[in-house]
DNA sequence: ACAATAATGTACCAGTTGGTAAGTATTCCT
DNA sequence: AGGAATACTTACCAACTGGTACATTATTGT
């Protein structure tokens, strides 16, 4: 019943040579560049310094691995969107996130861009359930947000008038866009020009100055 | 010195058992669903009814479709663009271009979202060529919107402290966030919610009513 | 010391990739 | 009728794809 913890040293046998999790960083990278069907196995295992049959043994496959760099992805790089919805006022909360995305999506240590984004968008049919699952977190991230949103217009922070559903989706355009932008070269004083200019229009509250 | 027309038949020999144009339009069609490395030459010549030697002796090689597809692209689906540009205000403008890419990344007749954003957002270094030249198109998209509202400034269209070059960003931002929405499976009525949040804060002069 | 266990490196696999050589068929021009 | 020119069909190619069999090496428990 005991799922595999991520890191499940057994105890016997030959130890591993290599620190799963930071391989799994390197892979992140990669997937991340080129995409789910853009990195080759030969890339994965030149960038995480391992070979084929350690992957296999440390991961499953080419799939498994992808869907676990993703799970890195979301707890390190993109850690600034969940808990952005904890903020107090739907202004903080989306200046969180546009900014969040501007850093994250333009930071020169890291390809540009968002890997949910870019890593399976349009791609043949091997690869559709790498997709479908890239499709469901943007959809989480929206749905999160929304009902956030929802909150905030209970609480009198957004006009009664707004759509928080709408704006939701509005939001995760913006943040999708910025991530084609900085594929394109966009740097983070650019993209956070696009932010700022979302901010100026939003219909919320403002935190008192 | 003559470049070749794109149907340049020739009178001699047997003649092309298909039509060109045609042909390229279902290619178009796959590299739009599948991206550029996505789609395969057996995913290629199967919708276009031809095999390989047909279209290697038409189009060049796989590169050169893409990009006589792309151009394709630029002229039909995507003509709503640079027509735009022609409107009288900065608001006509805008809300021609997102109110045309609501349309054409949702359209049912078509893959959903846009090629020249999913074409080859993430991909390995072969298709690099590729990757650059959709940057190029993205990016003349993003300075000919530029310049346009760079003259709304001077019109006295746009406010004195506006930014044109941060709201062309913006704009093409939002309308490259609708293509990703696309392709997550928003219809044509929720990106034009997307496209009226924009033009609801837009700060350029409204159309009499 | 010796199983038992597990990770490693090498070498391999079938299927697919983009691309082409060569022969055949269909047209125009004389 | 007979070239000349072009397109079509079949068959092929080397390189690469994700994935694995197998023998070897390193560790733990007894």
């Amino acid at each position: 019943m005991s799922a595999s913890a991520v890191t499940a040293a057994p105890t016997v046998g030959r130890p591993r040579a290599f620190d799963m999790e930071k391989a799994l960083q390197k892979a992140l990278e990669v997937f991340w560049r080129k995409g789910y069907e853009g990195a080759s196995l030969p890339d994965l295992c030149e960038a995480m310094g391992i070979n084929k049959p350690s992957l296999y043994a440390a991961f499953g496959n080419k799939e498994q691995l992808f869907l676990k760099a993703i799970e890195l992805y979301e707890n390190r790089p993109c850690a600034f969107f969940y808990p952005a919805l904890e903020l107090t006022t739907s202004y903080e909360v989306v200046k969180h996130m546009l900014c969040g995305a501007a850093t994250t999506n333009a930071d020169p240590d890291n390809p540009p861009g968002c890997v949910i984004v870019q890593g399976a968008l349009a791609c043949s049919e091997s690869a559709t359930f790498v997709k479908e699952a890239l499709i469901a977190k943007r959809r989480a991230g929206e749905t999160a947000l929304c009902t956030r949103l929802e909150q905030a217009k209970a609480d009198g922070d957004l006009p009664q008038n707004s759509d928080p559903a709408a704006l939701a989706r509005y939001i995760l355009a913006v943040m999708q866009g910025m991530a084609v932008q900085a594929t394109s070269g966009a740097n983070c004083a650019e993209l956070k020009q696009v932010a700022e200019t979302v901010l100026s229009a939003w219909p919320g509250k403002r935190p008192e100055l």
